[in-house]
DNA sequence: TATATCCTGTTAATCATTTATCAAACTTTG
DNA sequence: CAAAGTTTGATAAATGATTAACAGGATATA
């Protein structure tokens, strides 16, 4: 909460929708808009908008609110999207070749610069403009190229001892989809584990026991 | 919290969590756990477990512990992991086709029937055990087959037109992937936007403001 | 069987997040 | 330019979530 402090994870995960609303409202050529606008946009309380941006400073003006192109570019700033970090999928099943496709990596910060699947029968297939390459081949990739963060499309049986020996060849970053709860001791070593398994299940279960839950307004929820 | 009244979103977004790590230890044939192991395996509090837990009814004993395949099977009703919903998928492009093959539907309450894309060069190709339909198919496909999940993994512009067609032909719950926050004004339909690209902001911001956090542990996050 | 140990369910306390409130500051309008 | 209307940033209040504490009941052991 504080303006230097830790922002709370809460705050985080908030920040990527507004950075795309704000994305929305710049194409719309909306030139400026108020927390209260915003939050009938998003279905949040402008109240909790402005907290929200206060973490980072007062982007916003009395009597005119928030300039539409300005607060874009700041959260765009804070969230890292100017980097580019060397971006490397293991694993190209469907998952991971959909990923690779459906993903925009380099509006994020990143730079997907490799794919790699230990089947041999796929090295040298393409995905996108990117060449696979076998699974060997990491340890020589990242030291040419220095990637920073990994995508694990991969089995659970494998994820821990390519994740242990990714972070030895300097991933700092782990995207993790598989079937597997991913933690790296090291510090400084960033997990985000997106078991889409579990989000299936919290939604059957919101399905099973629908009875318009009063607390979380209209039974909307989002996964991030 | 309270054992009949409404369930908080934090302790539902933990429910299938539990119920993986249960279901591994059953595999390992483990008989018992208590929750400080437990808490210890799954990097929680054990007091965080039994009151979670306890929102549903006491499957504990004292100086026992919990029961694995009891509680296993106890939390699996709760998520209602035996009803077989039937789900479709609109959208058969990489990341339609990659969920289909990723997702164990059946062990998660649902049953795969229909896969159905707009273009029609798609149609009649399989997808594992399931040949993809022309959208136009929907409408004759949901009067006959019934089903209540909707997977939608297609493009934004789409996606509100799409689901609003699917409420009317009996959709009740929406997993959504476009890069669209869906909403849905009817009571009793529950939606989960996922948000990919979202929770990849989060993982690079993370890694961009990689100062140890101290309230988070140590770095690692659940999207769920 | 008696004793020490373990562990749950529950209640209370702490901590975190969200919402409400309001003075100060800017914009708009006549 | 003055008055009316907005809207922020900051602080306070309310709500929600997590952690701690502990009595009561079960197990394990000798």
């Amino acid at each position: 909460m504080a303006k230097n402090g830790t922002i709370s994870a809460s705050v985080i995960k908030r920040l990527p929708r507004y950075y795309r609303f704000l994305g929305e409202l710049m194409k719309q050529e909306v030139e400026r808009i108020s927390s209260r606008e915003l939050s009938e946009m998003m279905n949040l309380t402008a109240s909790q908008i402005r907290q929200d941006l206060n973490c980072f400073g007062g982007f916003g003006m009395q009597g005119y609110g928030y300039h539409v192109r300005s607060l874009h570019e700041e959260i765009g700033k804070i969230l890292g999207v100017d980097r580019e970090f060397g971006t490397i999928i293991i694993g190209a099943g469907n998952l991971g070749k959909a990923i690779a496709m459906h993903i925009n990596f380099e509006t994020r910060g990143c730079r997907l610069t490799g794919i790699f699947d230990v089947n041999p029968r796929l090295t040298g297939e393409t995905v996108g403009p990117i060449a696979i390459r076998h699974t060997d081949e990491i340890e020589q990739f990242c030291k040419e190229n220095k990637p920073v963060v990994a995508v694990l499309c991969i089995p659970k049986a494998n994820t821990q001892e390519i994740a242990d020996r990714l972070v030895k060849l300097g991933i700092r970053a782990f995207w993790n989809f598989s079937h597997y709860d991913l933690t790296i001791e090291h510090e400084n070593i960033v997990v985000e584990n997106v078991h889409l398994g579990d989000s299936l299940l919290t939604l059957t279960y919101r399905a099973n026991n629908n009875i318009a839950p009063e607390n979380s307004g209209n039974g909307q929820e989002d996964s991030n």
